[in-house]
DNA sequence: GACAACATACCAACCGGTTGGTATTTATAG
DNA sequence: CTATAAATACCAACCGGTTGGTATGTTGTC
C-alpha cells in the first residue's frame, strides 16, 4: 500500500491530467514520465505496461471523484428527491474551467480502448456504475415514498435505469462541450436533465412524513 | 468533384469503419490503406495529412448521414410532435449490431481531438449541428402548436436546446454501451429520452387544426 | 547483503510523411 | 484522327522520429 505523494501517486495524478486532455492513445509513456517528473524505469517499475497504467488510473479516478462526491452537500436534504435534484445541481455548478477540468476520464478512456482493452473498459464500467450506484438509492426512496412505480408502465423504468440516464446524459454533455469548444451547451443538457426529474415526479406528493 | 467507388470514396469508407472501431488516434494511415486496398502513396495522393483525412471523414460523415435521415420514415406524421417522437423512436431501432456498426463516428473523433486538431473538431461540431438543426423546426412547431413558451421560464429552455439535447443524450448512450459492452443501457436512456419529450408536452393539448 | 526504488541506455517495431518514378487519363494542336 | 504535351492517379521503397518496452545498472534502507 503506497502513501500518498509517491512515485507512484504522482504518475498516476500525471495520467488523469494527461489523458483528460489528450485522450489515452494520444498519451504516450514518455508524456506521463515528463509530466510527472519521472524516468521511464521509474514508470515501469510501477506499472508492467501502458494498459497497466490505464487500469489503475480509472481506479485512481475513482478514488478521487468518489471522495469529491461523498463530501458533496447535496446529501444534507431530509426529501430523498431534493438529494437526486441537489445532485443534479451540483453536476452542473461543477461545469467550470478547461474542459479538461470538468470532463472525464473514464468516459473518455472507454470510448478510445472498449475495442482493445477489455480490462481498462471493464475498470471505466465499473467506474460509472458505482457511482450511479450511489444516487440511485436516492432516486428509490423518492420513487417509494411517492409511490412511484412505473416499472409495469408503458413506458417503464426504474431506479437503476434512471440513475444511469443521469450519467448517460453527463458524458454526452462532456461531448457536446468537447465539440463546441466550452461548457454552456453541457450545462443546457444538464438543464433538461434537471427539468426531467422533476416532471418524472411532478402530480406525485410527497406521502406524509418519512418512516 | 469524384465520382462514388474511387479510390478516395474507398479510404473514406474505410476510414468510417475503422475509427468508429478503433478510434482517431488508434487508426494509423497503414491501417486505412490496408483496410481500402490502397498503398501509402496513393492516400497522400488525395489527403494532405492524416488530420487532412479527418476532416474529410466527418464531412462525409455528414453526407452519408444526412441520407439515411432523410429517407427516414419519421417525418411522415402531420403532427410535429409525432414527428420528433418517431424521429427518438428511429434512433432506438437502429441501435443494432456491433457497438461499431451504430456509434457515432463525430462524437468520437471529437472527444479525441478536441485539444490537438481544431481543423476535426469544428467538423465534428459542424456534423451534430447540422443534425439537429434538422429536427429542431419540428420541436419548434410542436411548441407553437401547443402554445408552449417556456422560453422566459424559471426553467427556460428552446426548441434548439431540446434538439441539442436528443443529441447528447445519444451521444452519452453510445458512451455507456461502450463501457457495457453492448446497446441494451443505450435502449433505456433513449427510452428515458422519449419519455422526457412526452412529458414536456403533456397537459399541452394540440390547437385545432395545423395552420 | 537483500530488496525495493529508482536511473540510464538501449531496442525493434511502428508512426506520419516523402521520395522518385510509372501508368493512365485528359487537353491541345496539326 | 493522330501526335504530343500535361495533368492526374498511383506505387514501392524509404526516412527520421516516436512508440511501448527491456536490460543493466546504482542508490538508499532495513
Amino acid at each position: 500500500m503506497p502513501r500518498p505523494g509517491t512515485t507512484r501517486d504522482k504518475i498516476l495524478n500525471a495520467a488523469l491530467r494527461t489523458i483528460r486532455t489528450k485522450g489515452y492513445t494520444a498519451t504516450s509513456v514518455d508524456d506521463l514520465c515528463a509530466a510527472s517528473g519521472v524516468t521511464k524505469g521509474a514508470f515501469f517499475h510501477h506499472f508492467n505496461s501502458k494498459d497497466a497504467l490505464g487500469v489503475a488510473a480509472a481506479e485512481h479516478w475513482t478514488k478521487v471523484t468518489s471522495v469529491l462526491f461523498a463530501e458533496a452537500p447535496y446529501h444534507h436534504h431530509d426529501d430523498p428527491l431534493d438529494r437526486v435534484l441537489a445532485y443534479i445541481t451540483f453536476r452542473r455548478a461543477i461545469l467550470k474551467g478547461e474542459l479538461p477540468e470538468f470532463t472525464c476520464l473514464v468516459g473518455t478512456m472507454a470510448q478510445e480502448v472498449h475495442q482493445s482493452s477489455r480490462a481498462i473498459t471493464a475498470a471505466c464500467e465499473a467506474s460509472i456504475s458505482s457511482h450511479a450506484a450511489t444516487i440511485e438509492p436516492y432516486v428509490a426512496e423518492a420513487m417509494e415514498q411517492r409511490g412511484l412505480d412505473p416499472s409495469g408502465a408503458d413506458t417503464g423504468w426504474s431506479a437503476a435505469s434512471l440513475a444511469l440516464h443521469t450519467q448517460a446524459v453527463l458524458q454526452g454533455a462532456f461531448i457536446l462541450a468537447k465539440a463546441k469548444g466550452g461548457p454552456a451547451i453541457a450545462e443546457d443538457s444538464v438543464d433538461h436533465l434537471a427539468l426531467y426529474v422533476r416532471l418524472l415526479f411532478a402530480n406525485h406528493p410527497q406521502k406524509g412524513e418519512a418512516n
